[in-house]
DNA sequence: CTTGACCCTCACGCAACGTAAGGGTCTACC
DNA sequence: GGTAGACCCTTACGTTGCGTGAGGGTCAAG
């Protein structure tokens, strides 16, 4: 079991050579080796190289990388809600940089002449500090970064436990509710659907009501989700579906 | 006059010593040289540079940008039309990658287990086939590629008075309703703005109703753009921009 | 006429791989 | 059981886009 270079390769779209660049400076070692010598990458080394992939994707250096990746105390939730969080940053800034083109498309089809100063004022309003600030923010004291993010995570190893068994007091609750005969598009189902919503907000990320439409749509149509879901009750995902449809419907109404 | 590489540093964002490597591999030389073998930039220079620093952004190499900059037929206009297309592809792929984490994390708060394959998909749905179709569509076959960049390129030239006569006659027409003192906010005034609206789309991007509405308020705020459309009759401006909400309320209302 | 703040030209260094070169390994089919 | 073809290994030099000095001119201000 394992897979070779050339498998975890065509699975990932990185190069042989890149997962052999990784192996030289230790980011990426395989787990085995097999009496050939050819490296064996296991399920735990794939994940690994996803996280590797998501921070370079994301601009870090690969001794970057190593670094963050050597925190102990961070799992994996936590580097995902860090990626999450820079890439919405991200987003932010590419639509300033439209933005700024658009801008500079209606000036100069207006005829407007920008000077140099005012192509880069508009041009370089994400640029500078954001990526200066970004820059800090992400590793800019290396010893209090590190500090700070030992206790973020740190955080996170205690509340894991609570955000679980919080989720599954919902679940629990929406399930009675459904085995009542309350109707999912009913009030109490819908404020329900809502409490869901808030919860995702407050330990992931921002759920605006077309995220939240777009989670019940994939609790029904992934099955594993779907399964998941069901443990709890038979049905639930169809059901919690139906509720954050009109939930949102409700919202966004007003 | 002219900047030299501190002050095109300091303006731009980029270090002195990228300007020199610049210069060095032929990409952007000064057009001019003091007594003392100093560097000076022009404007035209800077805008070069603008060019240049925004491809760049997009993941050209500077060898690709010298070719794109060498193209005789491509004006300013064509570049900010490439790099604003090119950037809404990157916030689409940029979306599907935000898209894909919050599904990683609903699985990981649900406990289900993804496996390598899985993983990947789900992460890898826009790098391999979008990355490669880019690289392709953006410089695939170098002589098809420049064939049509020509084609295009040429189109624009000739586009060009067109577009520019039409834009006129328009807000020739939207000044001649504000003269007959038709409201900002009715029918007539409204279909106007639509006009507006759909031939910005025509000619440069899918301008939204939000975009529209955008480009409204600069109208009146960037000093500009107020005195270039005030040109055409006093007041023009304003009378544009509260055409152009009013239309964007009626066609978002429904 | 000197002191900073700039500017110049070499020239070496570095990250993150790409790209052979030269040579084993493994399944498959004859 | 031999050999073709796909796959793997290590070694090592090449490339891009600059960073980072070293050593030395230039220029406005006091």
């Amino acid at each position: 079991m394992g897979y070779s270079v050339g498998e975890v390769a065509r699975l990932t779209g990185v190069t042989v050579r890149t997962l052999h660049h990784y192996d030289e400076i230790g980011l990426l070692s395989p787990g085995e080796r097999t009496a050939a010598g050819y490296r064996r990458y296991s399920e735990a080394d794939l994940e690994r190289l996803q996280q590797i992939l998501g921070y370079r994707e994301l601009g870090f250096s690969l001794e970057e990388i190593a670094e963050i990746l050597a925190d102990p105390a961070a799992d994996h939730m936590v580097h995902l809600r860090r990626q999450h969080g820079l890439l919405l940053e991200r987003l932010e800034r590419l639509r300033k940089m439209i933005e700024a083109i658009e801008f500079m498309m209606e000036a100069e089809q207006m005829g407007i002449k920008l000077t140099a100063q005012e192509r880069f004022e508009v041009f370089g309003d994400f640029d500078p500090d954001q990526y200066a600030e970004e820059a800090e923010q992400r590793w800019g004291d290396s010893e209090a970064y590190r500090e700070s993010q030992r206790r973020v995570a740190s955080y996170s190893k205690q509340d894991w436990l609570q955000i679980k068994e919080e989720t599954n007091r919902l679940y629990q609750r929406i399930a009675e509710a459904m085995a009542a005969g309350v109707p999912a598009d009913s009030e109490p189902a819908m404020d329900l659907a809502e409490e869901h919503r808030a919860q995702i907000s407050r330990w992931f990320y921002e759920c605006t009501y077309e995220i939240h439409r777009g989670l019940g749509e994939m609790y029904v149509t992934d099955h594993r989700f779907t399964e998941n879901i069901d443990k709890t009750a038979p049905g639930l995902a169809r059901y919690l579906r139906d509720a954050i449809v009109a939930n949102a419907d409700r919202a966004q109404a007003r």
